[in-house]
DNA sequence: CCTTGCTTCGACCGACCGGTCGGGCGAAAG
DNA sequence: CTTTCGCCCGACCGGTCGGTCGAAGCAAGG
């Protein structure tokens, strides 16, 4: 039950709470690269510098590394996807800021994107069904934007309004294929290039 | 080396090539599905109806099988690249092609595609290398297509082509996650919507 | 000193992996 | 009939998997 300051000021945490996210962090790492079903604990224990059995003292199995991993990326895009429709000053200005952050974030953190891209069949049906619930509830809050800012301009756009927001979730994911942090865009930057694209038909 | 009529009046093809071509249609099947890491040889031979130990009679190793897709899919993805470029009318239309060709294979071959998209990494770098190579070089036909549209009609894009060739060839590929074969719009139909949305910028 | 409780790990478990081996099968050729 | 040969598989190989067990190390509290 002991507790103890992180030393940098933030909120408490204790040392099996630092583990465990320094182990999150090493199998985000390990399965990104080797793929989950390929991926063993054994390389997620020698990337944290720990053995097996003590991997195990902090992790009850495999499995729930990855629904982890889903619950963090679910969490954080449903989160800032919300704030970002409540403060747009405009409809337009949140179908804009919608895919910018989508692909700023998606490019910020490839690893944990490229699990979530990869293995949403590695997971079982009843850990999947409420993954994938959530994951819909985020699509819905972008096609309401995009369905809020027709609305208000009386446009229409010339296919159904889930292949349009489809695509515009396909572009912006995508850049965890062929994002270079090394490259002369930023993240955002790029967001706003590929929102540049996308956002051509629904200003005609 | 006996060789029979396959009794369709088709190409000849020996019984050895009808049973690989079995073989790696389940194997597409059972990678897809399971993913490359995770899916046994012992899955791919029931989805066959042989023993392991016959599909080895056919197949020298997994990575083969794995090998063997990549191969279809570039070969497939290359050779409609150009035959679409050469006969376009116009460059436009060749962009416009290239597009919602790319979309009607995608969703036609959505196994196929999957197992590309997923396993880049489960290939050993000398493997993989080739591989790139001939991906890169499907990017370059697209990407050259687009060069000469805006060369044609004098225009500039209001971002680098690099980019405006990822979102589209993402908004493209992404499909293979969201297509449904018994919903209301064709592959090709779909591709058509799709180069819809991102042609508008090319339009103004 | 001893106890307590958290952290760590060497050694191990049964299951399954990719891949192999030696032999059994049936039909065609002699 | 026997031989041959492509096709097929039960049983097995060394190795690795996810996960467990029992014990050792060690700091804090008494």
């Amino acid at each position: 039950m002991a507790t103890r300051g992180t030393g940098a000021g933030s909120a408490i945490g204790s040392r099996a709470d630092e583990q465990r996210q320094r182990i999150l962090d090493a199998a985000v790492a390990v399965f990104s690269r080797r793929g989950y079903g390929a991926a063993s604990m054994n390389d997620v224990a020698a990337q944290v510098g720990l053995s097996k059995p003590t991997l195990y003292h902090y992790v009850r199995t495999k499995q729930d590394l990855l629904v982890a991993v889903y619950e963090e990326v679910l969490d954080e895009s449903l989160r800032s996807a919300r704030e970002i429709v409540a403060g747009a000053p405009t409809t337009r200005e949140a179908v804009r800021a919608l895919i910018v952050e989508r692909v700023r974030y998606t490019c910020e953190h490839r690893d944990l994107l490229t699990i979530c891209f990869h293995e949403e069949s590695a997971l079982p049906e009843e850990l999947a069904a409420p993954i994938l619930e959530r994951r819909r509830e985020f699509e819905r809050v972008v096609r309401d934007a995009v369905e809020a800012h027709l609305h208000e301009t009386g446009r229409t756009l010339p296919m159904a309004l889930g292949v349009y927001v489809n695509t515009c979730l396909g572009a912006a994911n995508w850049t965890y294929k062929w994002f270079d942090p090394a490259g002369p865009r930023s993240a955002r930057e790029l967001g706003e290039d590929v929102a540049g694209v996308l956002l051509g038909i629904l200003d005609g």
